[in-house]
DNA sequence: TATGTTATTATAAAAACTTGCAATAAGGAA
DNA sequence: TTCCTTATTGCAAGTTTTTATAATAACATA
């Protein structure tokens, strides 16, 4: 689990506080190949902290996205599944057979600019979900 | 109620039946100035119908969101609000105070005609919510 | 290392949301 | 209008997510 502590300094430098709890979820994401919803956390995470509880893996997510050091991504049914923060990118999904695929953020960036200057508002946030076929289901 | 009846031929079109409670959730999504969330459309829609149960609620949202005559948008706490269908737009959300501005889909149509060509798949969604910092909070 | 502050957690209970299925009723056909 | 098909609903029970709070433990300080 040793990958999960490049994460501490980002924890301390905002005042807060590196858990067993926090280190074993990172750790969970750090090795996902995609997006983990919260109760797959959950059942993975307890194989290494067996105390682990429901509350504090929801809290925990919310907090690690919250704090950039995951994202959470809308899926197809409406939920928040989550994944480690990498490189900065956003998802194309199928609506019918749940494909997915990954957009470079550059290919965004004009048109966040362009909302930035538009709208008055700075954006902080960088993960959209774009849902629509897929080319094998169109 | 009388406003609601413009939606009968989409259903039918399709092959689905208008029902009382059809017609009044779509009555109180046209009538929301704002997104509502599903528990809100509950207690509105109670008051003319009842009998009107939770699930039926759940369902119907999805059911006219799915069918183009409702829009879900996610909201900063995560969970899903809709409105009626109108004008394509997005929103931007301020992650402090909440407020929030919404934005004409035609000034992300280039980016999503790129996006588009770029991946092969075809758009068939077109509601994004974006987080940021609004002018106040900033 | 020992101590104090306070961020974080587990617990328990509530609220929000979903699912399966039998009963109902919308609307097409006779 | 009456009948029939099947989309839709209500009910009941389940699952998921949230919240309040008391107990715990991280880590700054001495």
């Amino acid at each position: 689990m040793s990958c999960t502590g490049q994460y501490v300094p980002q924890l301390r430098a905002r005042g807060y506080r590196m858990t067993p709890q926090r280190l074993v979820i990172l750790h969970v994401l750090h090795h996902s190949k995609k997006h983990v919803s919260p109760s797959q956390v959950y059942e993975l995470a307890k194989k290494d902290l067996p105390g682990l509880t429901e509350p504090t893996v929801y809290r925990t997510l919310e907090f690690l996205a919250e704090n950039g050091l995951a994202r959470s991504s809308q899926q197809k049914n409406g939920h928040i599944a989550y994944e480690i923060a990498g490189h900065e990118h956003h998802h194309l999904v199928c609506r019918v057979c749940g494909r997915e695929a990954e957009v470079d953020h550059a290919l965004l960036k004009s048109m966040y600019k362009k909302l930035e200057s538009e709208s008055g508002y700075q954006l902080t946030d960088s993960h959209l979900t774009f849902f629509g076929l897929c080319p094998r289901c169109q």
